[in-house]
DNA sequence: AGCCAGGCTCTCG
DNA sequence: CGAGAGCATGGC
C-alpha cells in the first residue's frame, strides 16, 4: 500500500448541540443484521465518505457525558479541507445534528403519545444516509420483505459491488456506485436473492441515476410534493419508497409514510389500543404532530421496538 | 403447509 | 381515478 503510511491520518472533533445518544441514534445500523457500508461495532461507527468519486474511509466514536458528547472523527489522509469537509458532511447527516429535537421535544410534551416517548429514547436522532443511491437501493431491497432479509440481500449488493476499504483492521465498503449497478445482469442479482422484478428496478434505478435522469442535485432542493413525483416517475420507486427517502434521505422534518407496515403497527400499537387502522387513518393521526412528522414516526417506530424487546437494565 | 414480511405495477370498472 | 389482483422471495 505505497502512499497510505505517509498519507497519515486527519482527526476533529464533533461538538453538536445536546441532547445526542451515539448509540441509540447508530443502533439501526446493527439491528437487522450487518451492513457492510455502515458498520457499527464495538462502540466505533465506520463508513466511506464520496470526496469527487475518491472513498475516504472514517470513523466516529463518542466520549463525554451523555448530555453533551463529544464525537472524535478519524479519517484516512491526507488531512485536506476538501476531504475534512466531507467527512464532516457525512458524520453530521449520520448523526442526524441537523434536526430540531428541542422544537420536536417541546411539542411532544404536549401529545399524550409522544410524551412519554421522549424520556427513555432522550437523545436518539434521526440517521441521514448520506448517499441518496445507498438509501433508494436500500428501500428497493426493503420493499414486502422482512428487513432482516432485507439487510442480507443488500449486503450481498455491497460486497460484489462496493469497494472494500480498510480502517484499523475494520473492512468497510464504499457504497456501491450507480454506475456499477447500472451493468449488473438481472441474473446476479437473482443470485443475491433479490426477485427478478427487484432486480430490474434496482438496475433501472442505476442507470437512470447514472444517465442523469434521475438528478439527485435537483431533488435536493425541491419540495416535498416534487420530490415524491420524480420518483415515483421511476419504475419500482412508488410512495412509501419516496417517502422514506424524504425522511431518511433528504432529512425532510414533516414526513410521515403511512403505507409502512411498522409505521402503522407503531400507530395502532401507540394510538388506537391495537386496533387495525389503515394508512389513511394513520395519516389523519399523524396530523397532530406536523410540523415534526419525521420525528414523531422515527421516535413511535424506536418506541415500539424499545416495548417490545426493552434494553437489559444495565445499559 | 401456509402465512407473513417496513410494496409496486398493472389492469379494470 | 381507486380498488384489487398478481407478483416473487425466504423465514418461521
Amino acid at each position: 500500500m505505497p502512499g497510505t503510511a505517509s498519507n497519515g491520518r486527519g482527526f476533529f472533533a464533533l461538538r453538536p448541540d445536546p441532547p445526542l445518544d451515539f448509540d441509540l441514534t447508530l443502533e439501526r445500523y446493527r439491528l437487522w443484521g450487518p451492513d457492510p457500508a455502515n458498520v457499527y461495532q464495538r462502540g466505533a461507527f465506520y463508513r466511506v465518505a464520496r470526496v469527487n468519486g475518491a472513498g475516504v474511509p472514517f470513523e466516529l466514536t463518542a466520549s463525554g457525558p451523555a448530555g453533551r458528547p463529544t464525537v472524535r472523527v478519524s479519517f484516512e489522509g491526507p488531512d485536506t479541507p476538501e476531504r475534512r469537509a466531507a467527512v464532516r458532511a457525512e458524520a453530521r447527516r449520520l448523526l442526524g445534528l441537523d434536526a430540531d429535537l428541542g422544537g420536536f421535544y417541546a411539542r411532544a410534551t404536549e401529545d399524550s403519545v409522544l410524551a412519554p416517548l421522549v424520556d427513555p429514547l432522550f437523545g436518539l436522532r434521526p440517521s441521514i444516509t448520506p448517499d441518496p443511491f445507498e438509501m433508494l437501493v436500500g428501500a428497493i431491497a426493503a420493499q414486502q420483505v422482512n428487513l432482516s432479509f432485507a439487510f442480507a440481500t443488500r449486503a450481498r449488493l455491497v460486497r460484489r459491488f462496493g469497494r472494500p476499504r480498510a480502517l484499523d483492521g475494520v473492512t468497510v465498503y464504499a457504497f456501491p456506485s450507480p454506475e456499477a449497478v447500472a451493468g449488473a445482469e438481472v441474473a446476479t442479482l437473482r443470485a443475491m436473492q433479490f426477485s427478478t422484478r427487484k432486480a430490474e428496478y434496482l438496475i433501472g434505478l442505476a442507470r437512470a441515476v447514472a444517465d442523469g435522469a434521475l438528478d439527485f442535485g435537483a431533488l435536493a432542493e425541491a419540495s416535498d410534493d416534487e420530490v415524491i413525483a420524480r420518483l415515483t416517475a421511476v419504475r419500482g420507486l412508488g410512495r412509501w419508497t419516496a417517502e422514506w427517502f424524504l425522511a431518511r434521505g433528504l432529512g425532510r422534518p414533516d414526513v410521515c409514510p403511512a403505507g409502512d407496515l411498522g409505521v402503522r403497527r407503531a400507530v395502532e400499537a401507540l394510538c388506537f389500543r391495537g386496533r387495525p387502522c389503515d394508512p389513511a387513518r394513520v395519516r389523519r393521526r399523524a396530523l397532530a404532530w406536523r410540523p415534526y412528522r419525521s420525528l414523531a414516526v422515527h421516535y413511535l417506530l424506536a418506541g415500539l421496538r424499545r416495548a417490545r424487546a426493552p434494553r437489559t437494565a444495565v445499559s
